[in-house]
RNA sequence: UGGGGCGUCGACAAGCGGCAAGUCAGCAGAUUUUGGAUCUGCCAUCCCCAGGUUCGAAUCCUGGCGCCCCAGCCA
């Protein structure tokens, strides 16, 4: 019995609406389809927490051998566009998922939407309603005092026949007329309290263009829509809860075949918002350069910082799915894409702020090319060549002059070794006469140590990277940090905007890095890991043959950074 | 004083009456030509609180407390 039941539970990361969807098809319901759909309305551009909803819904489908429709909730015009349309196509597949030929709008749906609202005329279960906005506000009553019926509420099935077609025509102004359902304005759901179902926008829309004036609301389109397409289970976030007993009243009322409602909670991440609205606002007050600026939570941003899809992908499936509200620490978001990048990324060596180093025993004019391994998690990613020569650059971070116990990387007198090259020790410090910074150090190497191994058996402490001074390739990097230095952005104060929270040094452009020349051919999108650093891309927009553009993705994991008590401000 | 939800480790999250999974983070150690990766061990006698039922409760009952959502002709 225990064992049967073990065998019933397919693969993969369980939750609550994962159980629903097996129960159901264990039970032969819906006869044994399983359909879903995504249903973005295209006014911005998809985030991170849509990918958890787009990982579950197509995922869903799927794990049960169903299928995931796209579908545009394209039912309010002034709000919508077509670049929104394109790129969200486009993140959907970037993140590997596939609707076939399934793209859907709601916009398709209009006409057979009109009959139903015709039908539900007919039946006495809707009427065209006049009162004006301010007016409809006040009969609607408040979240503890009933609402007042419309005046309007008793009109003739013919009046408001003629009425509903007339709006349809366009003989009335904006705002001056709708339909309404005829439910309960008593009802302890303010949404239950007559809704609206069609409003009168003399719009052009992105798709039908002039064709109509009046236009759905959604909670009127979205289940008719789910219904036309055969959707059986229409999954949603919890603010949509008190809408369910309208989602069931409109298909329960038209008769029509009947999907169920099922609820999660929204993902909200640490360090940043996730709402259409607040990042349209970042976007339009250009606190960022776009919808895709690698600062972004959004597909497009993360796309353009390096991310993969698998690691998205990954991270939506370590959330979980649940209904109880939650800020997930980025720290799980920065694990998942190291984790990913670690396996597939090659090596390389970049220097972000030089430090010169004069190896004084090495002949001049000499250089030679040492071998470097590509990926040391990958074997069949083999070797490569990089150049070696009498002045080179390291990081400045691994230099100190008087440094504390724990920091064993280069320093007066000490020992350590190049990474796949020699052990050098820095015999002298050249400080700038003027302002004592220190300008270049002076360093012995141990021919004996070529390739990075002593052969008398002697260790070091530390090993550094390096480029050779003279072939070097000088890029721009971007490094980012944060977007908000606050845990959880939404949580402002008293008369505090969002915007108060940004990090101001969530962008910091470093415009002479050097890099190893193997990188002068790196495509646009191509990743790397430069060595003890970060895992780094070629930005996709501003990098040029001849002028590489660089953004780390995120940063190596780093004990000596956390030895100095660098960390982030907690979710709170 | 309405309606709908939710409260399990620092952050997520399983669990559905039989004695607290897993992941991230953290800590300790091994290993290491990336202070990376990898490996090992540790990390909730306790599940918002208080009563109750039961041999037995995070799970059932009762009563509290706390948090979130809803008064767009937005989705």
């Amino acid at each position: 019995m225990e064992e049967q039941k073990n065998e019933q539970v397919p693969a993969g990361p369980n939750n609550f609406i994962r159980t629903i969807v097996a129960e159901d098809l264990k039970a032969g319901r819906n006869e044994g389809r399983l359909m879903t759909r995504f249903p973005p309305e295209p006014n911005g551009y998809l985030h991170i927490g849509h990918a958890k909803s787009i990982c579950l819904n197509f995922g869903l489908a799927q794990e049960f051998g169903g299928v995931c429709n796209l579908r545009f909730d394209d039912t309010n015009p002034t709000k919508e566009e077509q670049e929104y349309v394109d790129s969200i196509m486009e993140d959907v597949r970037w993140l590997g998922f596939d609707w076939e030929d399934r793209l859907y709008y709601a916009s398709d749906y209009f006409e057979q939407l009109y009959e139903f609202a015709v039908l539900l005329i007919k039946k006495g279960l809707a009427f065209v309603c006049d009162l004006t906005f301010e007016e409809m506000r006040e009969y609607r009553g408040t979240l503890t005092e009933p609402g007042r019926e419309s005046p309007y509420r008793n009109r003739s099935v013919e009046e408001n026949l003629d009425l509903f077609a007339r709006m349809r025509a366009g003989e009335f102004a904006d705002g001056s007329r709708t339909l309404r359902a005829k439910i309960d304005m008593s009802s302890g759901n303010i949404n239950m309290r007559d809704p609206v179902m069609y409003r009168i926008k003399k719009e052009s829309h992105h798709r039908t263009g002039d064709a109509w004036c009046i236009y759905p609301m959604y909670d009127y389109a979205h289940g008719q829509s789910d219904s036309i397409e055969g959707v059986t289970h229409s999954i949603c976030t919890t603010e949509y809860e008190d809408h369910r007993p309208l989602y069931d009243w409109y298909l329960d009322a038209l008769g029509i075949c009947h999907p169920r409602q099922y609820e999660f909670a929204r993902l909200n991440l640490s360090h940043t918002v996730l709402s259409k609205r607040k990042l349209l606002k970042l976007v339009q007050e250009g606190r960022v350069r776009g919808w895709n600026d690698p600062r972004m939570p959004t597909i497009a941003g993360f796309r353009r910082r390096g991310f993969t899809p698998a690691s998205i992908r990954n991270f939506c499936e370590r959330i979980g799915v649940a209904k109880r509200e939650s800020i997930v620490d980025l720290g799980l978001l920065e694990f998942c894409v190291r984790e990913d990048l670690n396996r597939a990324s090659p090596r390389v060596m970049a220097v972000l702020r030089p430090l010169k180093v004069v190896i004084t025993n090495y002949p001049e004019g000499q250089a030679e090319q040492l071998d470097a391994v590509n990926n040391p998690e990958d074997p069949d990613a083999g070797t490569r060549q990089v150049p070696f020569s009498r002045e080179l650059y390291i990081e400045s971070d691994d230099f100190m002059e008087d440094p504390p116990k724990q920091f064993f990387r280069l320093a007066p007198g000490r020992e350590v070794r190049l990474r796949y090259a020699y052990f050098v020790k820095c015999e002298e410090v050249i400080k700038n006469p003027e302002t004592g910074v220190i300008a270049e150090l002076r360093c012995t190497y141990d021919p004996a140590t070529r390739g990075g191994n002593a052969p008398d058996g002697r260790k070091v402490k530390a090993t550094l990277h390096w480029v050779a001074a003279d072939t070097a390739i000088q890029s721009e990097v971007r490094l980012y940090d944060t977007l908000f230095a606050a845990g959880n952005p939404n949580d402002t104060a008293e008369g505090q905007d969002f915007t108060d929270l940004l990090n101001p040094k969530s962008l910091e452009i470093i415009a002479d890095a050097r890099v190893e020349p193997s990188l002068a051919e790196a495509a646009p999108g191509s990743r790397f890991q430069f060595e003890r650093l970060g895992y780094f891309c070629v930005d996709t927009v501003d990098s040029v043959p001849g002028r590489l553009v660089f953004n780390r993705t995120v940063t190596l994991k780093d004990e000596w950074a956390k030895l100095q008590g660098k960390g982030r401000e907690k979710t709170g």
